[in-house]
DNA sequence: GATGAATGAGCATTCATTCAT
DNA sequence: AATGAATGAATGCTCATTCAT
């Protein structure tokens, strides 16, 4: 984790990961309310459980929160997602599996994707760039599956731009609900998409 | 125009009508830069070329100035993509060519798309289901290019699924520029993509 | 004057210089009780006769505070001591007078005199120049008149570190007034520094 | 040593004495940087080599460091002082002895007594008084070499007044160094102000 | 209609001090 | 005795909004 990142007076490891939790937990239902930067750090200390004067024990700048917050929610997708696809040999099956569950996924941290989405460009340049680079490298994980897991020759490019596609498509599904969950349910949604990425790698489903 | 959403103490028409545009003209490059919430209203009223008193006399919230953004954008965006759509009949050739119009559209007003992706959640309600229901008509626009111009049957589900897939990969251009503008040039990413939409709606080109 | 150095938002000339006198006025009551340090913006505000938000129409930083009222204070002693000696003809009865109108001047001032003494090493560095080339210039002034009075010769050195004595004998006056003003009368210390002034000038009296 | 002016909660002297050293030491350091109010008491846990609790140990507030240093700064003058004064016989060597040693130890002392000569005022009025009547010991001090040291005769109020300039003038090669460290070597300044005070006191030299 | 000075609620952040371990 | 995590009052500063001219 890149806890490390944010620099604490507390010393103690542990109790540093315990707050930090509690602190992205508040965070993240504040942030789903309001936004970032309608909430106050009053707020998140109060939603946390802590004081103030312990939220500054434990971060340097109200955009730390932001940062930690943002950083737990990939890492969360990152790990989840990685579970699925380690365990799995190459094969057209698995491939519709991981970008099932990669559906599933957006699916079930909707709301904590739609901050990511909406708050990330508030990061200044060096966190903004960590966090990014961590969206690219799941794209990547996505584009490495497509690669590996069709029979068929494919172009660098062109997995690059079906696992963008597939990686946005799995977003919008949740910042846009408001548009797409009233027309679709989620296994409608999924099955669709899937079906459309087959498509576009020219395999017969 | 929705202008008249919100409400001015001015009386002459034509004057807000002026007003207003020197107003959002502003507020987008400064938007631009720093975003709705980092931007004051002083900014504004000064990079609009006038007083902080006379920005108040044109809106009533600060928050109006977003609306007034957000409307004008989106009034854009669709001016001129009705303006490709009207003129042609259906056929397949017309539906690239619109899908073509739209992405270098998104293309030309990448960091406009951009302010509206990450600032119309800072709108109340009212104002946020205004916006959206513009968002709505242009999907609707585009479901109804595709319905029109194949000659296949496609189902207004799997019709109205691919214009959302065509119109979020129109904005990713913009908003994901950090990772897709480093790999493909506009024209490649708009071949790829209308290839891959012309796929899924099984139709060889 | 140098209120020019502080940047006001407020374009008005004369509503500023009025404004800060306020302030100056106001901040030096309360630097006096307390020191700049336990001074808080918000009673200077209050002090003033205006609210927090106006004060910082006319300052930037709490720091400039400070900055306006030293800068005043010299300027009001420079003033009056110039003054007394722009009007006269060398002649040593002219000396004494002139350090008698400086003695008679740290007496009337003592309590600005006392922030001054205390509160500059809080200014930033180039703001602190500023200053102590203000006090430079009032040693300079004494020293002038040293040198242009006496029929005697002196070094530069020497009438530079008389100048320098004398200056903060004034000084002492006030700030060590628990000590002095408890023996002396002003009269007398007046008296008797100038005696010893002019023995160091080795003119008789 | 008035260390016992200040409460302590830990019982054992000695070490009560070993950790208030250390803490002098540590502050003295801290407030020639960036003075009392600018130095925060974890700063001073720190430098001293113990925890903040630890030092709430030994003290009961900031002030209390403070008063500890000012007066032990007072202690270490007077001492080093006193050790000149009372070995010698009375004689007119003997108080330039004096006078030069006393100008020395403000050049060697010389950030120490610019601490206190902007800190003291900080101190609450009982420790300020307390402070206070050090510094009459002191000026006492010379006040006596002088009436002791001269064939003539001198008013009490003349020996005082030469006393205070004699004090003020040691400390100002302090704290006016910007000015008078430019011209004088330390050697120069003693030289020509103790030939001042010399003739003062009607003695030719 | 236009201006810009005035307002004060609101916010991020700091820091002296306490107290359980 | 020593530690350092917790606390929250206090503070500097900002900024949307109003209103007299």
């Amino acid at each position: 984790m890149a806890d490390n990142e944010v620099l604490s007076s507390v010393k103690n490891r542990e109790l540093v990961e315990k707050r930090r939790n509690q602190m992205i937990k508040g965070a993240i239902t504040l942030f789903k309310e309001k936004g970032f930067h309608r909430t106050t750090t009053r707020e998140i200390a109060k939603e946390s459980g802590f004081s103030i004067g312990t939220l500054y024990e434990y971060i340097r700048k109200k955009e730390d929160v932001l940062f930690l917050v943002c950083d737990s929610i990939y890492e969360q997708v990152h790990e989840r997602l990685e579970a699925k696809i380690d365990l799995q040999q190459p094969s057209i099956e698995n491939l519709t599996n991981v970008i099932r569950s990669y559906f599933e996924l957006m699916d079930e941290m909707q709301e904590e994707v739609v901050i990511m989405y909406q708050e990330v460009k508030s990061l200044k340049k060096d966190t903004k760039e960590y966090v990014l680079q961590k969206e690219r490298d799941m794209v990547g994980m996505l584009e490495r599956v497509i690669v590996t897991c069709i029979p068929t020759e494919i172009s660098k490019k062109d997995a690059e731009l079906i696992a963008n596609n597939v990686f946005i498509q799995g977003q919008m599904w949740g910042f846009r609900r408001w548009m797409l969950q009233k027309q679709f349910t989620l296994e409608e949604y999924i099955d669709r998409q899937i079906h459309y990425v087959m498509q576009s790698l020219s395999i017969e489903k």
